[in-house]
DNA sequence: TAATAGATTGTCATATTCGACAATATACGA
DNA sequence: TCGTATATTGTCGAATATGACAATCTATTA
């Protein structure tokens, strides 16, 4: 007899609004009443689906922190078998033109990091993204040169995962092709020193 | 017969104290009233000194933009002569472990990075820093590899940078000290390249 | 010491924010 | 069709934000 449950619809609905005020407003600047605008509801629906603005900063690291893995996800399952071409494959995903939203994502999610100081519970949720990124990375590695150390796989990971994410928050510069060409280029370089062993 | 001019000092004082509360509110979220009373002044001294918010916005690109070029003046006039050691030390001071007063200005840095998304003067404004930090970097390595091309140079220094940026941004993070010496060992990586021609 | 330019403080009107709760509307099943 | 659980809207009070300007204080120097 109740009604149909918007529960999860309202709540992506508003935790992506949030996110946009983020960017501008910051994590703690950011008005509930902002909030409610920018996703087109009423503040009351907000705080009836979410409430307060602990509980919508809360909500919103999950969500990021699951859209993350969910990506990683994604891109390791498109890349191809082949070995050679898999790590190629994987750079070019990465170091691509990043869309403007995902420029946004990266910005929200160095928010957080930034959050971290005063919250420390944030700190190792964050923390496992960021190892998972790089755990993933390294396994890829691994698979194109079995005869490589694990431990200098894991350090070349390191350094693209590093080289990748500047890429991302740097992108609403607009810096010239070169840089992103350099940035490739520089993980090419990495990965190619495994090889001469 | 007029008193003492203050401009600077409380201009500065403003300042910074706007760059702590930019971490936690954001640009565009942070009151007047907080920055103020982060400051230790009064309200209406903020507006006497430096105006309104977008008054307020422009000092501190200016600030941030300036202290970026002297820090990296300082550094650049920290390196000892000798070729060999130069880069290390280079290395060295890029890589070491940030004071959390370093984390603040990296993310605010990010924070007016993804402002220029709305603001396109700030582009310009931002990628100088940015440029003459890679630019920097690439003529101390030509300094050390003058049988280098310079393009080759100019794409590893580009790397350093990267790798430098996410190590100071992630450093809210606390991540295992591995990752700091991966950063480093990547750059290292990068920078032997370029003796292998 | 007295005059003065600038520092500092106070206040007011208007607008926004947030939490809380009451009130109303509507889709669904019985 | 009717009851009901849920969605949605409305509103109130306390707190805070902002711009403008008046008022007061104080270091300096003539």
């Amino acid at each position: 007899m109740p009604r149909r449950d918007l529960t999860e619809e309202r709540t992506a609905q508003i935790l992506d609004a949030f996110a946009r005020c983020v960017v501008q407003y910051g994590l703690d600047g950011t008005s509930l009443e902002q909030v409610a605008e920018e996703a087109g509801v009423k503040r009351s629906i907000l705080r009836h689906y979410v409430g307060n603005r602990d509980a919508l900063i809360n909500a919103m690291v999950e969500r990021v922190v699951t859209k993350y893995a969910q990506q990683l996800e994604a891109m390791v399952a498109y890349l191809p078998e082949a070995g050679n071409e898999r790590i190629k494959t994987l750079l070019s995903l990465l170091f691509q033109p990043e869309p403007d939203e995902s420029a946004q994502e990266a910005f929200v999610f160095e928010t957080l990091i930034a959050a971290a100081g005063r919250y420390p519970q944030l700190q190792a949720r964050l923390r496992e993204p960021i190892e998972e990124f790089v755990d993933t990375v390294a396994d890829q590695l691994e698979l194109v040169f079995p005869h490589a150390q694990q431990q200098r796989c894991w350090t070349v990971a390191c350094g693209i995962v590093s080289l990748y994410l500047t890429h991302a928050s740097l992108a609403p510069l607009a810096l010239p092709q070169a840089h992103t060409e350099a940035a490739l280029e520089s993980a090419r370089c990495l990965v190619a020193s495994l090889g001469q062993e």
